[in-house]
DNA sequence: TTTTTCAGTTAGACCCGTCTAAATCCTCTC
DNA sequence: GAGAGGATTTAGACGGGTCTAACTGAAAAA
């Protein structure tokens, strides 16, 4: 049995390995879980004794594929808590974040079942981010950029938003930003700004950092591939 | 903050104290949490401490007021979980118990208060037991008696099933024995077992240890107390 | 190549919840 | 009212997860 706390370390490092090159520095991963690194040190070998991570001393750690099947199985319980809390709880966007941060340990496996077919099995979450499937296969992630690389006058489909700041997810969803949104690009501000227009005619002022965790796709890219299908 | 631990031996002595006389000695409370009297000494120790409990030594504990509070807002959470797994995920009435007790330490008071919200403030769990109130006031049991007390040919309606064994509450439920059904006492041997037929015709023989956790009340008081409404 | 710097690890400590073994208190019986 | 027997507590240990302080490696700067 792996605690909450093991499990968190897992799915750190998987998303670290996604985001910068692997193997993961100690620091690193001290950072992201907000402990210090001779914290983090004990932590990886517990890990590396279970045979859930390959460590090299003074180099890093990577996970074994039966880490990253755990970290998946933990992120498919956050994902899909986040989406069932939404859909059928009511929560707001904005404030699911951290509930689905404590259950996604404490689920069953009965729980997780019954969740995803009381939700037809859905692909992706409230912030648009893919949800593993039950099988726990590598997610694929569906390919994005950040809001923030694209010109004046680009119109785009926002994909997802990686941001997990309660009041700044408040704010862009009050401003009527969400998955799902289209949106064209108004002004690019050297002063670190980006504005958009939104459909309903509204623009909205979008900081660097906002900017940068806003993925969007094109439109047509989307028509193509329903084409396909 | 309270652990999920602290919590769990504050419910234990909260349904000990109801269903024995208080103060409550270590080893029984070392029973039921399955833990060596030592463990609970401890705990208890921390308990004290923190004025959940009042402790004389070598003579047991009880609960404070605030104690009681938490224990109630444990019980409510679990309650209501049982409810919530039940009624929207489609648990069946036998394995929704287990599930809600590893859960109710962990879910927040805004999901506490959306699963009340969902569900319409219930009043009683699927096994009858009533679910504390937002306010955690103390809860008014519904007068019941057992099955196992009643004589051949009493009517009855079977208010609460005080059993937790998933077999036993799947082999029940696949009987036609759940609260909110009417039965009639057919026979009550003199070997330890009580048969009863419902509306249905059919008869289901029932053990004594069965007999005794089903809480039964008299159709007729029923009606007289929706009547009073 | 040697030194310096800094990341990473080891050492040792603490709190939590648990245990076993040993001491101690309470109470019931004679 | 003195033991005997049983429940309770104390003592000391351990694993989990964390910390600070001290040490050690590795890699960049000189």
């Amino acid at each position: 049995m792996l605690s909450a706390k093991m499990e968190d370390y897992l799915k750190a490092i998987y998303r670290l390995e996604r985001e910068g090159d692997p193997p993961i520095a100690t620091s690193t991963l001290a950072d992201t879980l907000e402990v210090t690194p001779p914290t983090a040190t004990s932590m990886i070998e517990k890990l590396a004794d279970r045979g859930l991570v390959e460590r090299e001393k003074y180099k890093g750690v990577t996970l074994t594929p039966e880490g990253e099947t755990v970290a998946l199985e933990v992120i498919r319980h956050h994902r899909l808590l986040e989406t069932f809390l939404t859909e059928e709880l009511g929560y707001d966007w904005s404030e699911v974040h951290e509930e689905a941060e404590v259950l996604e340990h404490h689920i069953s496996e009965a729980f997780e079942r019954r969740v995803a077919a009381a939700l037809n099995d859905p692909e992706v979450d409230p912030h648009g981010d893919p949800i593993p499937s039950d099988s726990l296969d590598s997610i694929d992630d569906v390919p994005a950029s950040a809001l923030a690389d694209h010109g004046e006058g680009t119109r785009l489909l926002v994909a997802r938003v990686r941001d997990r700041d309660p009041e700044e997810l408040t704010y862009l969803d009050g401003a009527g930003i969400r998955p799902g949104v289209e949106l064209v690009v108004d002004e690019v501000a050297p002063i670190g700004m980006v504005t958009v227009r939104l459909d309903s005619g509204e623009t909205v002022a979008l900081p660097d950092h906002i900017a940068d965790a806003i993925q969007v796709r094109h439109p047509d890219e989307i028509a193509e591939e329903v084409g396909e299908v």
